[in-house]
DNA sequence: TGTACATCAGTGAACGCGCGTTCACTGATGTAC
DNA sequence: TGTACATCAGTGAACGCGCGTTCACTGATGTAC
């Protein structure tokens, strides 16, 4: 009886195990299980659906139970962001480590990851529903900031302001394009766009544009 | 008697006729005033913090009233965002009116207008809380971005992919460093840069790196 | 190896709160006659 | 000009709902002995 216990329990663990999560708690990896569900409330019903309330009945726990692991929903949305940032990392570092990294790759990755996380990627940002200075949160976002600033060899001394504006004018082309396609803000441009546009070959005309020195207004 | 109380009613009216609004209601301009209320909530406490009985509140009237005027918060908040859009509208209008109209002053007023109206410019690209498609909002954000568009000369004719790229490329950049400005992403960096500069300094950095054509990623 | 106990993740009922909405009403305005 | 009536902006009480939070509890885990 109690060999068949133990092997219940450990197809159970090997759950946690096989996600490499660190999980000794007693009924299972509920804090894993909670930002899972999180990250599906906001993904398919949106920020504003998102409560402890909701995290806990997707995880299929009691709605206590979050407040254990959490503290508040700022303290839940943060450690969402973190675990965001930190995905968002992984996928720089895999560029970063790439033979065949090219020009513009760490952009590209950055508007792919907005296009595949949107409701994350504008927790990520929302400054004002996050704990800015959470721990987790301040370390997850600056790991994946040293990869962007990295390749744009910032941070290393004091930049000048020359120096600062290349690095926060890319930083805010890519940036904004992200946050005008979540918005849906490209669409009636797609609209009037030759023939057969995807938004892909759209971000690939604006990386053109800042080749061919034509990024300026008329005027 | 009846004279002093026409004064009294003719008092209260200037103060509608002067902002030239048409408002024959019975107990005064609530529609505006609920927008003011409104308008002063997202600035003071944030977007979470306007709900319809908020905005009655701070308006001094019964927590029913706005259904009257809005329906309900989607309908507030549309049109509210379009208040701002048509704002945003005038600001453009002075600029492309004026005889010193320089390159990227339609940039400057972008980020400008963002500064001063942090809450009501997000709200206006937040599409999530919005009726994207209320007849007030899309005739409001049509004539801002066709001042914006006016400069570029879009939209005149099926534009190409290149021209697109420029353009969505321009809009790309002033949205994106607005962005990261509201959500107080540029403090680090300003913190790391040459004693006393700005965010207008570094908006300006920004454009120039345009111009410099170095306006790019290492590697 | 076994026993006793402390720890703490998770439960479930209860609470007070602010929300949007409903609904019968009040009373000023505007119109028909 | 006056009277009667319809309209409708705004009121205030009431409602049901989901929220975060509290709190006594349960029961498995981990440790001290």
């Amino acid at each position: 009886m109690i060999c068949s216990q133990t092997l219940v329990k450990q197809n159970l663990y090997s759950v946690k195990i096989e996600a490499m999560k660190t999980t000794p708690y007693h009924h299972g990896a509920l804090r894993e299980a909670l930002l899972d569900a999180a990250e599906t409330i906001i993904r398919r019903d949106g920020l504003p659906a998102l409560t402890l309330r909701a995290a806990a009945r997707e995880a299929g726990v009691s709605h206590a139970a979050p407040s254990h692991h959490f503290g508040d929903l700022p303290g839940l949305l943060t450690e969402l962001a973190a675990v965001g940032f930190a995905r968002f990392a992984a996928q720089l570092r895999e560029i970063n480590a790439s033979p065949l990294h090219k020009r513009w790759d760490g952009a590209r990755a950055y508007v792919a990851f907005a296009a595949a996380n949107p409701a994350l990627f504008q927790l990520m940002f929302r400054s004002d529903r996050l704990d800015v200075d959470r721990p987790s949160y301040v370390a997850a976002r600056a790991e994946a900031f040293a990869f962007l600033a990295q390749a744009r060899g910032v941070f290393t001394s004091k930049p000048s302001l020359e120096e600062l504006g290349n690095i926060v004018g890319g930083w805010s082309l890519i940036h904004g394009f992200a946050m005008l396609m979540l918005d849906d803000r490209l669409k009636p441009l797609l609209a009037v766009a030759p023939e057969g546009t995807s938004t892909d070959d759209l971000f690939e005309a604006v990386l053109a544009s800042t080749d061919r020195n034509v990024f300026r207004p008329a005027g």
